[in-house]
DNA sequence: ACGTTATCGAACAATCTGTTCACTAAAATT
DNA sequence: AATTTTAGTGAACAGATTGTTCGATAACGT
């Protein structure tokens, strides 16, 4: 890809996420995304079509990326209910969103982070959906298999939403603690 | 309320509610929603500051109305998690939804239900809230209570999004069940 | 050095927003 | 029934936003 194209690229994707830690998504203009940017009009409706457009693609990429790198990993995460392993499919996920790559925190903390979550939960799916058998086991029988992983990513992702909305003071560890809990153990 | 406010008030509700059942949110202009209204511009403003002042008050009136009616009937409801009471406040709930009171549902299957889904959850939080002890009893200690009571109310949300997504087949004891099963029971 | 391609910048029509105002109709008050 | 208060009308308005166009310029890859 050309070396230009590249920049304007990411100095769009830049100048869009700083407005989106300071306003609501609906509020920002294209206007404001160009000038933030430094970047002509017409080369951002080269690049995107719509602001849509631009959100999507921008959460593809932060997501892609945290996904891609996951499965390279693939097998060498232990099975992801044993709880004491220390390097789970999800904890891994808590400990890349906590080293805040590409200031991915900056989206997750603000006003807007439904939408990001969305696309967190979608892509989270897929995932899942891929290593089923692993998430059968503990399914109560009388569940279908959508509604399952539907609420295994759901309940992973309100996860997150409640760890970033108290301040993500837990650590990592406790987190993915939490959320087994509340998939796997329960009291009698 | 004067009854002219009212009628115009309803016109406005309506033509929003036809509108969003057929395009996103975002998409929809007041010119649109004050020709389909047949209301005058001024008149819409007089109203709704906003487009999303409209959004929110139109949630509030749903969701209001139907956790009111919850909580007239308050102690009749059974104990939430006897999971065979027939009338607990989640199925009521979910018959509520079914019965489709306002055409509730046009805006829970529509493309938009993430907007009127975290209504529902927001307010459902409330309700939870108020009814903490009954709750509490099933929680892991380990658990914070408010990661506890958005971990419900998100799962009670989340069953009613895959009820919809699926095209509303089941009965509401089903998903209840559903529902139920995935909080509380599991397999060993 | 070459042809190709991205960007610029300015201008553009089309649309949308939110406000204003003088006028009319309906409600409430007396 | 007459009067005052309130709500709605319709048109017009400035200002902002969108998405497109085009010739000129500069950077790119080879």
């Amino acid at each position: 890809m050309d070396r230009r194209q590249k920049k304007t690229r990411e100095a769009i994707f830049n100048a869009f996420c700083d407005l989106l830690s300071k306003k609501h998504y609906n509020q920002i203009t294209v206007g404001e995304i160009i000038e933030r940017a430094d970047v002509g009009r017409a080369t951002f409706y080269a690049h995107f079509e719509t602001k849509d457009f631009l959100l999507k693609e921008l959460c593809e990429e932060l997501f892609c990326h945290i996904f891609d790198a996951m499965e390279e990993g693939g097998e060498r995460h232990k099975h992801i209910f044993e709880c004491n392993a220390p390097s789970s499919v999800f904890l891994h996920l808590l400990q890349h969103l906590q080293r805040n790559d590409r200031n991915i925190l900056h989206l997750l903390i603000c006003e807007n982070n439904e939408l990001f979550l969305k696309y967190f939960k979608d892509n989270l799916k897929l995932l899942i959906q891929k290593q089923l058998p692993r998430f059968s086991e503990k399914k109560p029988s009388a569940l279908p298999d959508s509604f399952w992983i539907n609420h295994i990513s759901a309940t992973f992702v309100e996860s997150v939403r409640w760890w970033i909305e108290n301040g993500m003071k837990e650590s990592p560890e406790t987190i993915s603690e939490y959320f087994l809990l509340a998939i796997i153990s329960r009291k009698e």
